[in-house]
DNA sequence: ATCAAAATGACAAACGTTGTCAATTGATCT
DNA sequence: AGATCAATTGACAACGTTTGTCATTTTGAT
């Protein structure tokens, strides 16, 4: 009872040999029902699983996945390894968490040391790495599959899956314009994040089919930080005619608006609407909670390892677009938006 | 050049046998010092690295150590990921992440068949797992080797890494005391957190040695959330002679009292000081930025690691205690603390 | 009863490492 | 020189699985 039990005890228990339950293991569809039925009780009353490291030894799957993430483990990061997790799990995968220091100077190096060393059947990118032109370039010359998560450039380079951005951004300013907010402040990324200028497109369009002319005055670059936030959301308040409504391209660029407000006195939502995106676990240490975009962070990255898993990460369909999953948003109202005060013009 | 090199490559480039290799890469002392130059040189030379399940097969050690946590990855559980995987790198080690749901019905058996099927060499635990009887009974079945981090209760029950807690609260408390502050709030924990009592201990000594009478009245239970805390500085403040210093056991009651604080229009902090504790990110999106406490988060995961790499985990010294390591904290001003406006009494 | 197709099994060859134990080398002592 | 012993090295069998090649058995349809 000290060893775990191997394939050779769940082939005796189920008396058959061990070539059908590597079959059943498998998932080789020429086992008869019954078969497959003995095995798998065989299998269950062994509490048998295989031995991952003998099974990766000979054959061509690892059934390992890696999640390469840039440096610290955010919010956004940890949903994403724990959804890539929970999908690998059922698949019998395991996910290696792999930290990358792009900042170091043998950064190159480093990272083919890593795809050298781990033998992963696949990579998973979470943004900002999504979009790293050089840690992409190392990537495809390793010929490891691999999937990106919300990437924003050259979309169909490789396989990826993402959420509408564009649209979110449109349907929160579409809702907010729906309140009856006429001034809506923007509060965006620097222009040299690539999702930055998506999201204003949203924003734009959103603001066009209202009839609401666009005034740039009333859009400010942010950092996709608090007190980027902070300062943006100050110079969009000390106009004449400030907004009614700020909507931050990130959660925590609206928890820096928000502050601002309170900076300002002014009350959150009566005075001022103010709104997110990411919903992450910043939009409910605020003061209103925040009106906030979700994206579907775990279910992406589980997407990915689905897509990895199944293979078909390096599948082009006809048309020659690369494997990909678009999943849908979805809006958040919690405290921090109402209509205005009162309606202007 | 499509294969990369293995043992046997190193073996032919060095002119030695596998074994020896493997000798080199195991650091065995009965290796020569010029053999194992020659070694290290054609190691170096083909870029070398051991394959991991190979390592694993036959061996007793699988190069692996599992991190347990509970559920989501939260920004601590994030920065202990992090910490643990870098040391387990530098030694070649790999960690799996596990997220345990300890809410499902069939918990136990769902760890029973992680901790069968992981084959790790050891696990660590971080809060609030590391103070799940369940789960540490069904561990110490297991018979892995495994360190908590930041335990509470029955702390010599394994190894554990851990930081000050009580001298923590108290430095903190003899700081704002410093200040000029004679009424100290404390948000502390639910009661059946354990440490709840520890942080509590820490505020009476400090209250204790400059003189200051406890109160119990500035002592509010909260849930370590955002809105246990606003409520809980809700009642602080409500109070006819309310505190002009509170203190909150995390970072997210700190957050939850600043919100109040700018809810009820006084300044922070020129009306009240408000500190928290950990120095999550949480501490950099309020404004104004909040005091707090360091917690060496990444340094205890990357000992708890070195532990269990060490194959220390199971010691016990003279004295009959287990093996452990304290890592000291760090006082982090910033701005929401200041001398209060005007002394009383 | 016959035949083809579908299921299964026996066996062997990997996969890359470590463990066991025996063989070789080299140094020291007589 | 020979003996002795420790230090160093090597040969070879594991480890648990997948994969492949055939051979065999079972099944189902006629």
């Amino acid at each position: 009872m000290l060893k775990p039990p191997t394939i050779v005890d769940v082939a005796r228990e189920a008396g058959v040999s061990i070539k059908t339950v590597s079959r059943v293991l498998n998932r080789d569809p020429s086992v008869k029902v019954s078969t497959l039925r003995r095995v798998n009780d065989a299998i269950d009353e062994l509490r048998y699983l295989p031995n991952l490291a003998a099974r990766s030894l000979p054959g061509a799957r690892n059934y390992t996945i890696a999640l390469l993430f840039e440096n610290a483990i955010s919010d956004y990061q940890g949903k994403a390894l724990k959804g890539a997790i929970e999908r690998c799990r059922q698949a019998g995968y395991r996910v290696f968490p792999e930290p990358l220091d792009v900042t170091s100077p043998d950064q190159d190096e480093a990272l083919k040391d890593i795809l050298r060393g781990l033998r992963v059947d696949g990579l998973i990118l979470v943004p900002p790495l999504s979009d790293n032109p050089r840690v992409l370039a190392i990537i495809d010359r390793s010929r490891i599959p691999y999937v990106r998560v919300s990437p924003q450039v050259d979309v169909y380079r490789s396989a990826f899956v993402k959420m509408e951005d564009e649209r979110a951004v449109f349907e929160m300013v579409t809702y907010l314009a729906g309140l009856g907010h006429q001034r809506i402040g923007f509060i965006g990324g620097n222009s040299d994040h690539p999702s930055s200028s998506l999201r204003l497109a949203g924003y734009r369009r959103a603001l066009d089919e209202r009839g609401i002319a666009f005034d740039p005055d009333y859009v400010e670059p942010g950092l996709f930080t608090f007190p980027s936030g902070l300062e943006a959301a100050e110079r969009l308040l000390a106009q004449p005619i400030p907004p009614t409504a700020i909507f931050g391209a990130n959660d925590e660029m609206a928890l820096g608006a928000l502050a601002q407000a309170h900076r300002l006195n002014l009350h959150v939502p009566e005075d001022l609407s103010i709104a997110g995106f990411d919903d992450s676990i910043f939009s409910s240490v605020g003061w209103p909670q925040l009106t906030t975009i979700r994206q579907p962070t775990e279910e992406m990255a589980a997407e990915a390892a689905a897509i990895l898993i199944d293979g078909m990460a390096r599948d082009v369909a006809e048309d020659g677009s690369a494997t990909h999953r678009i999943l849908p948003f979805e809006l958040v109202v919690r405290e921090s938006t109402a209509a205005p005060r009162a309606r202007n013009e």
